[in-house]
This record gives structure tokens, sequence and C-alpha cells, in this order.
DNA sequence: GCGATTTTATTGTCGTACAAATTGCCCGAA
DNA sequence: TTCGGGCAATTTGTACGACAATAAAATCGC
């Protein structure tokens, strides 16, 4: 419980590493809601930092809905349902060891009413640039491929520009927790399947109803494309209590 | 530029004050994204704070992405784009004071994707004890009336707990971000129409197709409601350039 | 002119002290 | 006994001052 430095990167700040710490350990359970925190000279102690680096680390989770402090009452962890879980960091979190299979589940289902939606109105919103840095995520899948980080990371890249490409701020935000959706499938994908099938070629086929600005089109290949991975999910091996 | 205690309740605490002024004052726009911050003691002198309470606050605005510092470079104001414009706060310091109206479309873009679906869900997965909330907010609703805070405020509960009623974490994370869409879409319509057409009705039948485990009905509904919404918001007095 | 090195500005961390706030106890009164 | 109010203790919140670490910018050497 008071390892010094938290493994990690080494040049990471403090405050951050306990943040990720801390909020690792939360999002895994190791914490349960409504449960008490020791007081902050105890704990800093412990981990052998100063009270003002344990505090900063306490206000990004308490920023972040994860906890909450009152003088006297101490520092609990609030519950669940009050965790900003779309946030960037709170995903890489939760994604940093393997995440509960529901919450990978709830975010295709996320997915599945955001991203065709979208790609309708990309296909009616997107510039020029945007269509061209699609293109450029396209070329870097196509050539490392989906086995790789980097072609994942192209992946991640592909659908997060997409989002951009509405013009819609809102819809935007959620790239990040899209795209933590997209890496974990393609992981799932990439460790079940001997052969799994490539959906660059959807991808293109998608890439194309966009820049000839078809939103039905656009809004088709997404869903074929989704459809793809949700089999790819929940395949073989699990309950498919909760398909259609 | 350097009031003391910046407003507000007297209550809250300092950190969280600057927090809440700061970050009002960059999503209005009164700091350019890439702009440079003081330096911290500078800053905090000005404030008439302490340096500690000075940082936390940045520490708070960090947490959701708007700005970032680094020894030597300073601190400055993040590219709006890796903003986490959904979170529950940032959404409150973005409608402290009358929000872009084109934020508020992106918003009502947002519900238009999601809510449909999470009803469609919701009718599939929802609780006794969800169903009893949302009747005991139509209740409040039906009692206090949509121009009343009680009504909205009630208006809000409902639709946060038809989210949770998807039993998607993912999905209901979204629910304070449309909590704000619903506050605002209600506020337009009240402030612009003499006598605004009651959608309680439609709650009721919305609630209704859920009770009933109808996913269909239960999706029609909310469309029905989030059609009645955008009719408000764009009917009469501005460009309709964004309609279907 | 260019690369390695030093300088320097700025954030990051530390320790201590004190202030503020809220909880829970204790006591008194009805 | 029970309720209410005031008191005290515990915990977080704020302050200040010093130093460390970092990275950008300037400087020196080639």
């Amino acid at each position: 419980m008071h390892d010094r430095d938290t493994d990690g990167a080494s040049s990471e700040r403090i405050h951050r590493a306990i943040a990720r710490t801390l909020g690792t350990a939360i999002v895994a359970g190791k914490y349960q809601p409504g449960e008490k925190l020791g007081g902050e000279i105890e704990r800093s102690e412990s981990l052998h930092i100063s009270r003002t680096a344990y505090r900063e680390a306490i206000r990004i989770l308490i920023a972040k809905g994860m906890i909450e402090s009152k003088p006297k009452a101490g520092t609990r962890i609030t519950p669940r349902k009050k965790w900003n879980l779309l946030d960037p960091e709170v995903l890489d979190w939760m994604f940093s060891s393997e995440p509960d299979r529901k919450f990978v589940e709830d975010l295709f289902e996320l997915r599945n009413q955001i991203e065709p939606a979208a790609a309708a109105l990309a296909a009616k919103r997107h510039t020029p640039e945007q269509l061209a840095a699609m293109d450029e995520a396209l070329r870097d899948m196509r050539e490392y491929g989906l086995a790789t980080t980097a072609g994942q990371e192209a992946d991640q890249i592909f659908h997060s520009i997409l989002l951009e490409a509405t013009d819609n701020e809102a819809l935007s935000s959620l790239a990040s927790s899209i795209g933590a959706a997209v890496r974990w499938t393609t992981r799932f994908k990439q460790e079940r399947t001997a052969n799994p099938r490539s959906s660059i070629d959807d991808h293109f086929a998608l890439r194309d109803a966009i820049a000839s600005r078809d939103p039905e089109a656009a809004s088709a290949a997404m869903r074929e494309l989704l459809h793809l991975a949700l089999e790819d999910m929940e395949g073989r091996p699990q309950d498919k209590s909760r398909c259609a």
C-alpha cells in the first residue's frame, strides 16, 4: 500500500502519478464507493510525498467526480454514478487493466447510437482537410495493418476525425470515449480470432460515402462496420443475452 | 481582473471559486486558446490568494483538459478541441452566462441521437424503482409546471432517470450533459413563446410506453418529444439552415 | 552557422503553521 | 426521556517560504 513512486513513467509529475494510481485503484474496485480514505497527513506520509502533492492529486480526482471531501467529514469515494466515465483520463485508468466486459459492451452500445449518425453528419459537413486527414489515417491502417499498434492508432484517429467532421462539439467531445471502445473491440478481435477479417475495406467504403457527401450511404457503411465489430465481439465465446 | 472573492456563494472553497471563475472566463472566450496565463506567483498575488490555492484551482482546470502547464514554458489555454465539454462542471460554466446558440444546437443534436435509443433500452431494462422515480418526477412536473424552476428540475430528473434505466453506464454518464440541454431548450421555450405548449402530456406518453416495456413506442414517444422541442427552439426567430 | 553547454524563468515539491468548517458529543431544559 | 443548542475535536483548507526539477532560451565554442 505504500510504494514510493507508483511504477509508471519517471518524468510524470507526482500529483499526476498519484492521481493515476488512486484513480486506477478506484475504477478497479479496490475502494468501494462510500469508503473513507484516510486523513491527508496520514496518507501523504505513507506515500512518502508531501501533503501538497497529495492534495493536488485529490483535487484531480474530485474534478472527475470520483471522490469528495469536506472538513471533519473526511475524503470518500463517491457513488459510481457520479463518476465522469467518459473523461479521457478516467477511461485510460479504466482500460489500464483488463476492463469490465460489461463496460466495453456499454461503450459499444454508445458507439451504435453515435457513430452512424455522426457518419451521416460528417458526410454533409466535412471539410477537404478533414477528408485528407481521414485518407492519411486509412493509408496508415492499410500500411501497418490492424494487428499493429500503429495501425490500431490510425483506426482510432480515423474515427476521431470522423467525429470532428460532424462540426458538432458535443459529438466530437466523445472522440476519446469512442476511441477507447474502438481500441478494445479491435484488440478483442485480434486476440480471439485466428485470421480476423480486416475491416479496412469497410473503412474505405465508409470514406467514399463521406467523400461523395452521401449521408445515407455513410450511415449505412458505418452500421456495417459496427455490425462486423459486434459479430467479432460477441461472436463465439460469451453469452449473447444482449444482442438486438 | 483582481477582485478578491469572485462573487459566488460564500461557503465555496477558494480553489473551487477560482476554478469556476477562470473556467467560466475561458469558455466565454475571454482567454484565447494558446494564450499564456501569467506566472503562478504573480497571478495568485493579484487574486490575493495563496499560491497553493491557486495551484489547486489550476489542477482542476487541467483535469478538465482546459489548460496545461509545464516548467519554464508556463501555463496556457489548450485548444478548444481538447476540452471535456461534456464534463458537468464545464457545462455549468458554459451555461452560467448565455451560452453559444451553436453549442446548444450541438447538444440538441446529441440528444437526438442518444435519447430515442435510450428510451428504447429503458423500456426493456428499467427496474420498478426507476419507474417509480420517473412517476415521481412526472408528478412534480405536473404539480409545479414547466414555468417554474422546480418543474424544470423535475424534467431534468426524469430524463436522467431514463438514461439510468438503460442500465448502460456510458449512456447514463451523459445524463448531466443531456440535462443541460434539456434545461436550456425548456428555458428558450418559456422565454420565447407566450403560451408554450406543455410537453408534460408527451412525457406521460413516453412513461407509459416505457412502463409497458414497448421499445418502439418509447423510442417514438421520445422522438415526438424532441420534435416538439426542436420546433420550439428553431421555430420562429432564427435561421433554419440546420434542420433535418 | 551550428551544436553543446550554461543560464534562467517557471512550475513542481516540500514542511510547517494556522484558519475554517463541520461533525458529533455533551449538557441542559422541557 | 427526548429534544435542542452550544462546545470541542478532527479534518480539510489556506498561507507562506524555501528549494528542486525541468525545459526553454541564450550563450559559448567550434
